[in-house]
DNA sequence: CGCAATTCTTTACGCGCGTAAATTTTTTGT
DNA sequence: ACAAAAAATTTACGCGCGTAAAGAATTGCG
């Protein structure tokens, strides 16, 4: 690397012996020129490292290289979890990520969606607080930005919605758990703050009218997303007023069954497959921390990747022009045999 | 809000009857302008919803109002909770922040430096990966950009440090262990990627030798980040060959105490000080999970607020000018009770 | 080799805003 | 009420790059 340091894209292109605006057009998209010129362009980069400035790029650009990544809680290691990977594939394609959080609250989420429109976004992969979001705020923004709904899915907005299929995932577990031990009740929160919720709790049912066993839902109080918290003090509850009709819970996902398993410990109940349990407790979702719970927790996973890899390739292929109806795409989960249940 | 749409600060100016270059000045500062004028353009601001175009505004202005924050690994939610309070904090002073992870890789913190770089940020506060770090580059961002490094600290790096007094942690939850019980033994990975894990050794060393016990040592093998998955392979390995001299074992850190608590659990050691316990184990951080493990983890918890708070407060201080040497600030933990020990 | 199709160069303008200088208007203090 | 100070306006230029148009150079192909 020379020690001359270039400042614009004018120097660049009086050094690198090509004209500015083709270097430009290299910069848009480095297939867009000549292979001869490019690798002018790419020897030159490698002497004097030059990159273009990005506020004078996107402002001038009527589609800017932008996409936003917007999750309804970062200190949820799920999200993180699949930020960080929509996060690297986002990069390998071209594009520039910028990670948001609506941090539970659907006012912030309302304010990250008004600053992400700032950023002029190429497109926004969005996963909804779901149930408090502000409906037709949302609307709007996917009426201006090409968005790609994950995660939880509201009625046909976006692109469209790529998610895991909850439906599979409970009428699966719910099966495993019949056919191994006493049939499961189902521990959920009663307004919970995720659609995927309400799919989960009927297809519980479903499952066990299929089985031909009573269902019993305990749906517990408890507002925001402190869902470990209000699993716990949730399940002090149903165990002091004798809620469980049966040896197995079935939560409605992995956070509730932690706060679950806590509130097993204060109790004394032991929790498991082994000799002396009294219960079973299962979770969903596979979530980052579930191997390392107290037994160790049986659950069905997302497929992290399959769901992050079908939500970055729609968005970007929209973005690139390949218009497609609106789709609701599913991908089934993965039941994981831990100690739990 | 009326319908005619305003696309740039001329015609702003013009419906609110103030001059371009003094709207101009009410954008960078509104406290900059005439009490009467500020209340004008306010009032113009309901009415017709228009925001600056921030690509313009960064390009011209030789400081912007980014402010970036780099955490090593955003899905710990250690990380996540303490970046959200930052975030929050430079939000409300104005500044625009922008959330960056190097996922555990020391290139990839490179390369999220680096795109920083192209944010031309006012400042940055930087959570650095620690031992794995490249010095020299760390070094050079900080030389070009004003940048608060907190969490972890490196040398006299950038324009102040503020992170947890690991020494009175280590040896204010020794104190609390030795005097409730047997002298504790020490957990800890033997190539941390955390300078902080150094201080924690010591403290305890220290302590021992303060009680006149003998200190002893484990240092687990492992690389990366999966720290749980660490503590757990360390755990058993600790175990088997029988290591702990003591029935009391503090760890370096909570994610660690959290998978030899999985460890305990899959060897059918009971953990806690209840009557037919064989071992008290403790961590530290006060990890936002530790209050759901089984039994639930004893620790001494970062005091999130104030490191924040202190975190931000000093960058921005040092934004607007207020030139300090370089500092560090250690602040205190709180020792929080529970079952584990 | 010659022609058309590509690709590049030249020239020129515009994006939306920061900012400086000179001038005019408003406010402040007495 | 008046001068001085403060604030706003007018005018003008520049930032770094996107992009369009017209012409020149290069390429591919029969």
């Amino acid at each position: 690397m020379s020690e001359t340091t270039i400042k614009n894209m004018e120097e660049f292109s009086a050094i690198s012996g090509i004209s500015r605006p083709t270097v430009s057009k290299y910069f848009h998209d480095p297939d867009s020129v000549r292979r001869s010129t490019r690798e002018r362009i790419e020897r030159a980069l490698e002497k004097y490292d030059y990159r273009p400035n990005i506020f004078a790029m996107n402002q001038n650009r009527k589609l800017t290289k932008n996409v936003g990544i917007v999750v309804p809680l970062l200190s949820d290691p799920y999200f993180a979890e699949i930020a960080r990977n929509l996060e690297q594939r986002c990069i390998d394609a071209g594009y520039r990520p910028t990670l948001f959080s609506a941090h539970g609250d659907p006012n912030l989420e309302i304010e990250v969606l008004d600053n992400l429109r700032a950023l002029k976004p190429a497109g926004v992969l969005l996963a909804p607080l779901g149930r408090a979001s502000h409906r037709d705020a949302l609307e709007k923004f996917c009426d201006d930005v090409p968005t790609l709904i994950f995660d939880s899915s509201v009625d046909q907005l976006g692109l469209a919605f790529v998610g895991s299929d909850n439906f599979q995932f409970t009428s699966h577990i719910s099966d495993y758990l019949c056919r191994t031990g006493e049939p499961p009740c189902f521990f959920e929160m009663k307004t919970p703050a995720n659609p995927n919720a309400h799919r989960r709790r009927q297809s519980y049912l479903n499952a066990m009218e299929a089985f031909g066993h009573d269902p019993q839902v305990i749906s517990i109080e408890g507002e925001g997303w402190a869902f470990e918290e209000i699993g716990r003090i949730g399940g002090h509850e149903a165990f002091a007023s004798k809620q469980f009709s049966t040896n197995t819970i079935l939560c409605s996902n992995d956070r509730l069954a932690i706060g679950l398993l806590t509130a097993c410990y204060e109790r004394g109940i032991k929790v498991g497959r082994g000799p002396n349990c009294t219960i079973r407790v299962a979770g969903q979702d596979g979530h980052p921390h579930s191997r390392y719970t107290c037994p160790p927790l049986t659950t069905i996973s997302h497929d992290y990747d399959a769901v992050s890899k079908h939500a970055a390739d729609s968005l970007l292929a929209a973005i690139e022009g390949h218009v497609e109806p609106w789709k609701s795409t599913r991908l089934e989960g993965k039941l994981i045999l831990r100690d739990s249940a």
